[in-house]
DNA sequence: GCAAATATAATAGTATTACTATCATATATG
DNA sequence: CATATATGATAGTAATACTATTATATTTGC
């Protein structure tokens, strides 16, 4: 993948103002992301970034209501992101068996390499999903925001895979509790061969996680 | 199980004082649970808390540094008492793949009973656990609060049933991998089923989590 | 039963966080 | 060129996350 020129469809319940129009926006949302990463999401704050970007914390604000949505819309932007590169990934495939796998591959395998597509690192993006993701929707208004429609590209997402189990076994019973098992599981494996390797099997190193979890979905599927 | 006044081993590095040791250290970890699942755990503070104890803020500090900590006692106390429970369940099998069905039970099904071991209402703790707990270890200081023995309960936890895995079946590769899979997965699914159903297909009612990891282990290890 | 140790209460204080508000200035658009 | 819109500069406020100090209970050891 080159550095297309997409656009990547997030949703505009997600912000005051879409980022993606100014350079101010732009500089936030990558700004953001290196924060985030380096202090961790707890200890970032608008006002640390406004620093970093040399900008009033008040003008944050226009784009964002508070950091817990700003960290809504870049998990959103993520799903989004994945989406495109597992429509990418697939067409053309015509054995639904794997066509079903290249979707494991994109939710499983580590981004490694920036693929540049304007002004996010994937990569350092990435990283943020394995370690921050869960508290964008681990909040008391998940219920609230989920009518808004804050986790609608996630859905999509899940979904989109789900109909590819369905298209390899059109009887198995719980396709999206499978995949969504998958995505948040090969996340949290990686987090814990960083950090909790007693919890887990997977070196550094080799790939187990996506063996692991191609081996679990056919398991499951081809019963 | 009727109420027995076991003790639930959970680490002194997780606090200043045992709360165990003292009436106020039993109100505090008793209203903090009550506190945190009212409020969410963002919202809850220790001011907050000390009002609902009238104990002044700073008696609270001297049990626990910070909420964090105290968030990191309570899942440190649930995989403690999971490990117990699931000690119990399977004492006198002789069956292993009895053995490790039943603790799949444990790991997956929900608590709907107060089994009332001494201060701590578990079921309001697993709601807790749903929720919060993956913020316990998703920190940016998660390596040095390992190092601590901040969560030793639970790789305890996760190693014993890992080791019924290898039981069963002593080639599996994956064996620490897959109950992390399950423990973690089956908490989320919950959460899903009741804050973001198109995530999974779990209906409220039927237990199709518990029916859904159990084949998921079976299918892996009897490969 | 009393002294000493320990735990808790009462109160105060501080830096930081998470915002909101106001007004001036720059830039884009029609 | 007028108007709208975006950004900058600055200030302010309530709440949070603590720390510190002193007084008063309560427990424990002799």
């Amino acid at each position: 993948m080159q550095n297309l020129s997409i656009k990547i469809n997030v949703g505009s319940e997600l912000c005051l103002k879409n980022p993606d129009s100014s350079e101010l926006g732009q500089k936030i949302i990558s700004n953001s992301i290196l924060l985030i990463d380096e202090l961790g999401f707890e200890s970032f704050t608008f006002k640390k970034l406004s620093l970093k970007i040399n900008s009033p914390e008040s003008s944050i604000y226009r784009y964002f209501e508070n950091k817990h949505t700003l960290l809504v819309y870049l998990t959103s932007w993520f799903w989004s992101w994945t989406e495109y590169k597992i429509v990418i990934a697939t067409t053309n495939i015509e054995v639904s068996i794997e066509k079903l796998e290249k979707a494991i591959h994109v939710l499983t395998k580590p981004i490694l390499v920036d693929q540049s597509i304007s002004y996010v690192n994937e990569v350092i993006l990435n990283k943020i999903i394995i370690a921050e993701s869960v508290k964008a929707f681990h909040t008391k208004d998940v219920d609230e925001e989920n009518k808004k429609g804050c986790f609608e590209t996630y859905k999509y997402m899940v979904n989109r895979v789900a109909a590819m189990v369905l298209e390899v076994n059109p009887l198995y019973e719980y396709p999206r509790m499978l995949i969504s098992t998958v995505v948040e599981g090969a996340h949290q494996q990686r987090f814990f061969s960083e950090h909790l390797p007693a919890l887990t099997d997977s070196k550094k190193g080799e790939d187990s996680i996506t063996e692991f979890y191609t081996q679990l979905v056919f398991n499951m599927v081809l019963k």
